[in-house]
DNA sequence: CAGGCTATCCCCTAAAGTGGGGATACTGAT
DNA sequence: ATCAGTATCCCCACTTTAGGGGATAGCCTG
């Protein structure tokens, strides 16, 4: 089974070098190659591509952007990031918009065929250098933001569906459409969640859960 | 210029074998082998490593421990964290004390000179898999963290004072002794936001509100 | 000085949530 | 086989919120 391949990229050159490239590796399909991302959706859904080379400096609308827009659209198709440029604020940009992998243009001809590879088998292949910048960048992150060992409150599985619903602004009744249980139910079990949080009204429970992260 | 190189792992043959693999490249020179972690500070000193490959499970002191202090007492030394498991929670916090590179064992015998000497070129050395998480917890983070662009509802700095007490729980009557107003007041606030947030519980207020970070 | 905005307060009705109970049924472990 | 835990449902009395009004007063700007 091949693995489907979009490219962006404003470079034509370049966009042509890496198809070759590509082809050289059996496995690989270049599906598209584009020089702009203001049409990516529609592209993307004519060539559905497994994987997806971005540029990070375009016209227009920036890679960036189109990350956070392909995530949104096509939450299963990885992106990998190119850049020439590894000023921190742009990487942390884009990993925070949702690409799964980011290397530098330097490392394309030796590598990029590597970096595909370990994209399709789970990894987040990153420039050696971009690697150390995240992993500093994470260093940095204060202390009170970090998932702090969430502390747990035994809530069984139904009361964590109940309360998920109920941080997302939902009444008990509409809970309780949703989970296909009656009203009372949904009552009990936020019964239970008032006693095991310790707190004694839904804002509570929305505040407690959105700031530990419980949910 | 030799690397030096200490090891941490209570498993003798797995420090063994190491040893051995890393004799095979000239550059690297094995300093110092140990098989816990508790007198690492001066076993450092005495062997002053430049690499240091911490295995993540060792009785008495973790590893995790360990990172924190030597990245205390040695700045200038290299922490690669080795571990079986891939834990989320541990992969997390190895980093944040301060690994420079996380990598599973499976990956040893192959991969382990290429990952030494991706960290001595500045490098973090990290398993796909672990770059994977490394990844999609970074784009967690900032979620909660910086407002990608809040949307700005035109509260009044009145309301926005209610709307923070309303996001910590309070009911209207508490929010009215806090801030010395009346019920009624804080209801005319209160109803005020919601037409600005367009919501129409208190859940919601404070879903939106911690969500996008209005408070 | 008129009109817009903010802040303050009030009333009424209806809807939603809270705090006590209690009940049945299924699970899995002792 | 009993017991702890979970999930389901029900009732009553009470409090709090929601949605619809309306009112007064200050402040700033055009």
């Amino acid at each position: 089974m091949n693995l489907r391949i979009a490219i962006f990229d404003d470079n034509n050159n370049i966009r042509d070098s890496i198809s070759l490239l590509l082809k050289t590796e059996k496995d690989f399909e270049v599906v598209g190659s584009f020089a702009h991302v203001l049409d990516c959706v529609e592209e993307i859904k004519k060539c559905k591509p497994d994987v997806i080379l971005m540029d990070i400096e375009m016209p227009g609308m920036t890679g960036i952007e189109a990350v956070k827009t392909i995530r949104k659209e096509f939450p299963h198709v990885q992106v990998l990031m190119q850049t020439v440029f590894e000023d921190d604020d742009r990487v942390f940009e884009s990993i925070c918009s949702g690409a799964s992998g980011y290397i530098l243009k330097n490392s394309l001809n030796t590598r990029l065929i590597d970096f595909i590879k370990e994209l399709q088998y789970g990894g987040s292949p990153m420039s050696p250098s971009i690697a150390r910048k995240v992993l500093t960048k994470m260093q940095q992150i204060p202390e009170h933001v970090r998932p702090e060992a969430t502390p747990d409150y035994h809530l069984t599985p139904r009361e964590k569906e109940v309360l998920a619903c109920v941080v997302n602004g939902l009444s008990y009744k509409m809970v309780a459409d949703q989970l296909f249980i009656s009203y009372e139910t949904v009552r009990s079990h936020v019964k239970k969640i008032y006693e095991k949080l310790h707190v004694a009204s839904l804002t509570e429970v929305v505040h407690k859960a959105m700031k530990e992260r419980i949910v």
